[in-house]
DNA sequence: ATACTTTTGAGGTTCGTACCTCAAATTGCC
DNA sequence: GGCAATTTGAGGTACGAACCTCAAAAGTAT
């Protein structure tokens, strides 16, 4: 009853020659319209463009990638600090660069001083004269980065916010999690493992941040909403320095003797460990901390750690390339797929 | 001192012509040796060889494929069921037909009769025949099934297990979450989360689904090392039967009236959702239920379930397609990127 | 050394697209 | 209607690799 030898579907893609026959014109006017080149009057640029409706035809970007021998070099800002979520990334990049060269992308990395708009700025104005077909940048939302990432995308740069957004701006993507529900997400964890009454810490990095204080606003928000047995105390600002938020903690134990819980919202967490674990308090608190690390892992392996909320660094890489390459090609992109996820990690589920 | 329009790197990838320069060939040899056609003296494979190390050549996937007018035909095999989770899977396939259409892949789906052995048999042997480049499996680990899988490998078939492992079948990859750790998470979940003593009841599929036996077990482990203020009752099968489900569950509170928590590890949470909500139980009871869907996750939102395990279909048919291209194109492929996620959703950090 | 076999090289075509040139056709304008 | 400007067509080359053919070169056997 049925051939032997079947193919499961036969359909193929229609090519620019098919957009010219069924058009009625020439290869070359086809070229011209897709590729928006001047010395086409407006009734046949319909003509192409209802031919191209009708057949469904999507340009191979593989093909034209190949004809013109395009490769994608794009950049990625970040500050340049040792802390270990920023060098997640870095490495992720490094790692994936290797992936990318071999698809006709070339990533570059800048770091600049942490804190430091004006560094960001320079770079981001440097960057018109360089062959850069497309930047990442992981800052602060300061008016100056605003109107740099502004006066990039008018030059026809694609510009993603990386981690922390700049809604402000015109970046064409934000590659990162919703902070708010970070926060929130941390809350409600921390209302579920506390089974006493008491106080909860946030320990924040910087008011500047937008991310941090996000997280804190959606914690709040949880904590106030469904667990009256607990009581938020003034957030503690580590600046992300392990040092300092170690000098920090006796004091905040004699202030908060009944404290029951810390909401490390930032980074920094090797202080946090080294002064819980010198003084067994682990046990007492319940602590939920951000992003998933070497350091960061362990705490929670031996149980220092109660829960973490993370972001997948490599997603996060991945999905700023895919993209810049999607906006660069003005092409359309799986939103689902670059959605990054609020990750939950408790020590059961982490990655092996 | 610099270049004034400097491109951020200029390296190059070597090519075809690069290795017939270098080993001082010709063209035609190289590509002998490349595609693996016969009539190269040994002498002569070794000198490219060398040259291909030497240059660390990677061939051009998107110009081989064009060049070859290549065509990845991929069929997907469901179990056929209304079952909200492989309605899920089956309609990310759907979806992303579409994107894989334009990258040269067609994908086939082939529902089968769920708990039928044979009949994922039948249709793995009738592959060969087909034109298919790889297979997708998503069924349960019998001899038969296992023996199937192993022939179509035998004959060049790539196969990849879907969402439950066929470990002992010479499966080329697995997609899917770890179903141990999944149950160990939702213990961890429901000891931090149930206050009092008391019964936790179990409620599976089916005694035969791999699975099934696999997060039951991790559960266990992590209760009794854990949680000795709660107790696991004997699993009770659902069958992934709402109805069923929903007709069982007035007898389990009668036998168990001291129940605090239930880890619905299955399928079928229609029936269980009905139930609570009919007789107001969720508010003294930790629910813990598997997959993120509609219905699951309105009962999320509502209270009614209390977190989620899941695993993000999306993510797995797009990581099943890349396993199976990579594995047709005999090419390494990013392990990080392919590893499924044990998602912890609470209400806070659902998707938008 | 001759005949024969195997290996190698040179060259061409194809895939789908980009981009270029030059000539021919069409259009607009006075 | 005539002229210039604009628009269109025809054809070629290139990208990197696959695959094909045919002839030349090298190796092997007698």
């Amino acid at each position: 009853m049925e051939d032997q030898k079947q193919k499961l579907e036969l359909v193929k893609k229609p090519t620019v020659n098919d957009i010219a026959r069924v058009a009625g014109v020439s290869l070359a006017t086809v070229d011209r319209v897709l590729n928006r080149r001047p010395g086409v009057r407006a009734v046949t640029v319909q003509k192409v463009q209802k031919a191209i409706d009708e057949l469904g035809y999507v340009r191979d970007t593989a093909a034209a990638n190949l004809a013109r021998n395009r490769v994608y070099n794009f950049l990625f800002v970040l500050p340049d600090t040792d802390n270990e979520f920023v060098e997640a990334i870095n490495s992720q990049i490094a790692e994936q660069s290797r992936d990318q060269f071999i698809e006709r992308t070339r990533i570059a990395i800048k770091k600049v001083a942490p804190f430091e708009p004006q560094d960001i700025v320079n770079i981001l104005d440097a960057v018109v004269s360089l062959d850069v077909d497309g930047v990442a940048v992981f800052g602060p939302e300061t008016p100056s980065v605003r109107d740099a990432v502004k006066r990039l995308r008018d030059k026809g740069v694609p510009v993603v916010a990386l981690v922390s957004d700049l809604p402000s701006s015109e970046r064409d993507h934000f590659v990162g999690i919703d902070n708010v529900s970070a926060g929130r997400t941390a809350a409600q964890l921390m209302g579920r493992f506390v089974h006493r009454d008491g106080k909860v810490l946030v320990l924040t990095g910087s008011r500047l941040a937008r991310d941090h204080l996000e997280r804190r606003q959606g914690f709040d928000l949880v904590v106030a909403e469904e667990f009256p047995h607990l009581e938020v105390v003034a957030s503690v600002e580590g600046r992300d320095d392990p040092d300092l938020i170690y000098k920090m903690m006796p004091e905040i134990f004699e202030t908060y003797p009944d404290l029951v819980g810390i909401y490390s919202s930032a980074a920094g967490n090797a202080g946090l460990i080294q002064f819980l674990s010198e003084n067994k308090l682990s046990k007492d608190l319940v602590i939920i901390a951000h992003e998933l690390t070497p350091l960061s892992r362990e705490a929670l392996t031996l149980g220092t750690f109660d829960a973490l909320i993370s972001q997948d660094t490599g997603h996060i890489v991945r999905s700023a390339v895919r993209l810049l390459r999607a906006t660069s090609d003005k092409v359309p992109f799986n939103k689902a797929q670059e959605r990054i996820r609020i990750d939950i990690y408790l020590k059961e589920n982490l990655p092996p």
